[in-house]
DNA sequence: TATGAATGAGAATTCATTCAT
DNA sequence: AATGAATGAATTCTCATTCAT
């Protein structure tokens, strides 16, 4: 039922190259305006200046085309966090912590195509093939990174779904209603302040017993 | 080009009155299957067995269902919130919080149609009349509960932002990611934590000057 | 697979049922002078004089309207064989194989569309549900016919299976590549002497051991 | 409106020879698994090893390339029929017609190829160009056998049509419809019954005149 | 000779919506 | 108030074929 998203042929000539990113400007400037179900296969190739049977060529249907677009911007998220917390030692210090959120804020704040990035991994989050969601490779990065350290408190499945959880969406979510927020320092500093709560909490209160 | 979401008459007798329930029953069923786009009229008239031009006595258009959906779902649970918070004193304090927290994860862990509101609510996200989107209606009972109390920080509205979002999609990509985390004690527990942090801060350490 | 191929709803008002009937008409006239696959859903619906997604409303895909047009002749040419031996004794003596064998000619060089018919009949061999392509639904009634004489030798399974598969299909190829012969008596004699030779064998010659 | 059916270029360069032949080998395959009309010249070409721009410097168009394997075919048993007669004298006797049966039901039943053949056969009947079509080269073969003997009945146009028509479709049929039918030396002796029959026939019984 | 990128008309099918009954 | 027949633009995707390299 879902439907396969490997592309269809690699593009080795190099009008072929320009061809497939073409494409992917084209979708990824659509998906800035327009809701992403608005979007249609014909529109992506008329923008892009290619003919439909030309995209098919190199997608097999339109979610691979979306799919391609997350891939890409994954990886390039990806990298600007891993470089953030390259030099970190093992404790996630408030430095580190700032650090690395920072990065990640700015690889939103900077973006010039965010509205469309978050409208692909909204809609492909349960859509797409079940490996690895783009979100929960981001979610795992950070959740890793908290790990490593002797200092802060055990990450359980819990806690760091939480934690994870809580970040990205705040800040996806942010990126589409109150994209102002982003660069303000206070945004920064919120985030900060959340995941260092969360990794250095010393004891949760005890829960009253459910009814 | 936003359609229009009222209704389009008001359904006071008793037949119709079942009418408009069949049709939102029937939708809220195939939200929990389907995806949202998956979903047409045709297909809910079938399923509440109406004629599709029964259907558009009451509803103008396909949308309109959804944000009826929405909105019943949100008066739901700004009552359980609302009870849950009634003999709360003015400070936030951790029982009120967890009181809130857990009246709040449980209206979505009792809820027989998750699903459905969530898809509903990431659809209608943009597409429904700007001003009441069912997101926003959650994050203002949370932001208002929290600023009733006294001892707490003053939110500003980045704060308070990054605590609703936290929490709501902490939530909602629970229900839809990792359902079986709604019924933990830990589950609640982060999340109190998360709150009680925010909340309480006392300062926020020193930034060092973005470059 | 292979597409459902029941109709959608039934048509009960006046209206639906001339909608239906155009339609068939319609693709009939089509498969007279074209190539089956030559003919397109949209083709049927414009020469129908309805919407295509009034097509729709009716048949769930493109074969569910060339299996109707089979299935509803099928059925006529049925009832001419079956009343043509009506009154036959039990044994199928040369009279009564030439009144069926004629009824059955006439089948085809009486009706109009019988171009229309054999492309369907060819083309929905394979692809028509499992069940009993119309194809041997015609055969059995020949089948069963010669079988339910005393005079005449056991059919077997071979020798009904070669029997009727000469008989119907030499009738169908004469439809498309001869249909001039339908009309002549030494035709109709020729498949008589087919049928009594087969059905009144004594026996077959012994066949030399193959190698 | 019928495509040029003719070879582009002769092969004569031996690389040139095995192109073709991967083209043939490459359709033939798919023709056993395919519907005709499933059959891509993109497939075909994919599945041969060679480029779609090699596949259109051989052939015109794709129904080329099955009109090719076609007449390969018929080639074929054109010359295992005639090896099977080779020795027979004027006469068809039961014998030779024997014979002849059988090689012929052989070079079905042996061929590896048999779905793509009959599909091809069907298939072209009305598309390849009017004058050769595959089906009656086969007939042909039947009616020339049969008529070179002295002491049969005279054939006439109709009496040819139906022997020819009655057993070629029939091994056709069954080839498809119960391929195991092919083996039975019952299936052999009911042809060659058939063939005896009309043959043989000293007279046609008197027909009643027609109304 | 071979390649494979590009084409674009056209296919099947869907679906929100209207309106006469 | 309810029905359901009809609409038709729009969508996804295919495929035979061309032609510059």
């Amino acid at each position: 039922m879902q439907p396969a998203v490997k592309m269809r042929k690699s593009a080795k000539q190099a009008r072929a190259k320009q061809t497939v990113s073409a494409i992917l400007q084209a979708t990824t400037q659509l998906l800035e305006r327009s809701e992403i179900d608005q979007i249609s296969t014909n529109h992506i190739a008329e923008r892009a200046g290619v003919s439909i049977g030309t995209l098919y060529q190199y997608f097999p249907n339109k979610t691979a085309i979306f799919v391609a677009i997350a891939e890409q911007d994954i990886e390039r998220r990806f990298k600007l966090v891993a470089e953030a917390l390259s030099n970190a030692d093992g404790a996630l210090e408030e430095d580190a912590t700032r650090r690395m959120m920072r990065a990640f804020i700015k690889s939103f704040s900077d973006a010039k195509h965010n509205a469309a990035l978050i409208r692909v991994l909204m809609a492909t989050r349960a859509s797409a093939e079940a490996r690895t969601l783009p979100v929960d490779a981001i979610a795992k990065l950070l959740a890793d990174t908290v790990s490593r350290s002797a200092e802060t408190r055990t990450m359980t499945e819990t806690s760091a779904f939480v934690l994870t959880r809580a970040v990205l969406w705040t800040i996806l979510t942010a990126t589409i209603d109150a994209p102002h927020l982003l660069k303000r320092q206070e945004f920064e500093d919120e985030l900060v302040l959340l995941v260092q709560s969360l990794v250095r909490a010393k004891c949760v209160s005890n829960a009253p017993a459910r009814p």
